[in-house]
RNA sequence: GGGCCGUUAGCUCAGUUGGAAGAGCACCGGACUUUUAAUCCGGGUGUCCAGGGUUCGAGCCCCUGACGGCCUACCA
């Protein structure tokens, strides 16, 4: 049984050998327009009479027997075309071999119909390009997800809300660049196959090199081999790079994403702070005209960041009217802590967080912590916050505070409910670094945890000739895109997430 | 990993109590020289995700699986 699509693509494949046999050639190698479609609406809008040579994809046809409208578009925008039989001649008989979704160049005189639609009128038509396959419908464009994502091309074709995400993606990475560039930051490039895959919290992606016969890493952050950088007296440096992370997806994690991290020496993690609220600020004017933007329901100003510690987000996420909420502070071991939180649930949801809490006797004191963090910090911070000062033990690279060595320097960046970016002053003293590797070498053989902060050794060395005091900082592109664009889930502002092969 | 939902024509979607697989767009044929979701006339083109099962009979009910979405978990 022949289905369908190949009915489609038999009746194109016809067409293509009528082309051909016209001598026409249906894929030639080259057509060079004079303008763009929108160079040509421009110069139309500010001149009036016009000719020109255009190509763009048809994406809709209006045949009215001896004449012919067709809209055509390429990357620049979209126009209508007159085909006149009158005009064309012997040529008017090739549209009939033609197809919503071929490429065509057209040349002629720009005009406006009677209905106000500046249009081309053809003097001149040229095949580019002959499409087998039928484009998504006009009106619906294409709406199954999984068909949008690993299919994004026709998503593209068929959609300029999806085109508009990935512009926008771009102008944000384009005003990020100018503005650490405007700062005097210096862009690198790190490796991102690593001996050691440190400088984060994460399950890495293993690989292996033949000729060194050796495990090599994909990077799960580009943190150490940045401070390495400052170490050899690049004092600001910044990389925009992809990073891995061997883990599950969601509307907010995919495995492969894009990273900011900067770090600038003789600055602590107040500037940073400072810094942040700078350049979301900058990037937000740039891309959208305005820092005060749409999420969801919710209305954000990104030109200012709240400021709060994770003792008192806790404290205030977790109270609830009459009963004041957990203060980490009253709870300096996993064991207290794991009582309080127990009580928690059994009082707070339990149908929720019992089953959601599950493993909690496992969990080191900072797991714990971080487990309140991402059931009742992160969610509800929408607008722009920055909680700062975290406990040491989830935060192996970040510099004590001086008053207070359980905290460090520490701040997260959070908006629309989401981790946007992580700062801190960074550690220095590599015989306290050395310490704090340890340490998490002993909970992980301890806690079974492979995503535990693992030792560079290499780094170590570095870090012995010495680092000066410096703010670093590293920031979810994909996320802070969402922010901009207003969408809700992560695969929506990557071109093509990742998705499990077909079977 | 767990729960819920989805998968029907190229695309967007209907499909009643288990009783002959449908519509719009696209496509094919015809008409039409200012249309624009063009219009008018005619044409339905299918591995109902896959594999089992129940039944006289399954798109529909049951089981298993695949893929996807959401929630949840994991994820500084």
């Amino acid at each position: 049984m022949p289905s369908r699509i190949d009915d489609l693509a038999r009746n194109r494949l016809e067409k293509l050998s009528r082309i051909r046999a016209c001598g026409i050639d249906p894929y030639p190698p080259r057509y060079h327009r004079s303008h763009t479609i929108k160079e040509v609406l421009a110069l139309f809008e500010q001149g009036g009479d016009l000719l020109t040579r255009l190509a763009g994809r048809i994406t809709a046809s209006r045949p009215m027997g001896r004449a012919t409208f067709m809209d055509i578009r390429d990357g620049s925008g979209r126009i209508q075309l007159y085909l006149r039989k009158d005009i064309l001649g012997d040529k008017y008989q090739l549209l009939k071999s033609l197809d919503i979704g071929d490429f065509i160049g057209a040349t002629g005189r720009v005009f406006r119909t009677g209905s106000g639609e500046v249009t081309l009128e053809v003097a001149d038509l040229a095949i580019l390009s002959k499409s087998l396959r039928p484009l998504a419908e006009k009106w619906h464009g294409l709406t199954d997800v999984e068909k949008r994502y690993r299919q994004r091309y026709l998503d593209l074709v068929s959609s300029e809300e999806v085109r508009d995400i990935f512009f926008v993606r771009s102008h944000i990475i384009t005003a990020m660049r100018r503005f650490f560039d405007g700062r005097g930051f210096l862009e690198v490039e790190t490796p991102v196959l690593q001996p050691v895959a440190a400088g984060a919290m994460a399950r890495p992606f293993s690989t292996y090199h033949h000729t060194l016969d050796q495990t090599l890493y994909l990077r799960i952050a580009t943190e150490l081999y940045l401070k390495r950088l400052i170490i050899g007296g690049l004092d600001r440096v910044y990389e925009i790079g992809r990073v891995f992370r061997n883990e599950g997806t969601s509307t907010h994690h995919n495995p492969e994403f894009t990273m900011l991290e900067s770090y600038e020496a003789y600055a602590d993690y107040e500037d940073v702070m400072e810094m942040v609220e700078e350049m979301v600020t900058f990037i937000a004017e740039e891309v959208l005209g305005t820092a005060q933007i749409q999420f969801g329901v919710d209305k954000i100003d990104l030109s200012h960041w709240e400021r709060i510690t994770l003792r008192e987000a806790i404290e205030k996420a977790t109270g609830r009217g009459d009963r004041p909420g957990i203060d980490i502070e009253q709870y300096p071991d996993a064991e207290s802590l794991r009582g309080a939180m127990a009580r928690l649930a059994a009082e707070d949801a339990p149908e929720r967080l019992v089953a959601d809490w599950s493993g909690l006797e496992k969990m080191s004191r900072g797991k714990l912590i971080d487990k309140l963090i991402s059931s009742f910090v992160e969610p509800n911070l929408i607008q722009p916050t920055f909680v700062l000062d975290y406990p040491v033990e989830l935060s192996p690279l970040a510099k004590r505070k001086p008053d207070n060595e359980r905290l460090v320097e520490r701040f997260e960046a959070f908006c629309g409910g989401m981790e946007v970016a992580n700062a801190f002053t960074e550690l220095n003293d590599p015989i306290e670094q050395r310490e704090r590797f340890r340490e998490q070498e002993q909970l992980r053989s301890l806690l079974g945890d492979d995503e535990l902060e693992r030792t560079d050794d290499d780094f170590l060395q570095a870090l012995e000739y010495g680092m000066p005091p410096t703010g670093g900082l590293g920031m979810g592109i994909d996320r802070l895109v969402m922010v901009l664009t207003g969408k809700q889930s992560i695969r929506e502002v990557i071109l093509f997430p990742q998705l499990k092969a077909k079977g």
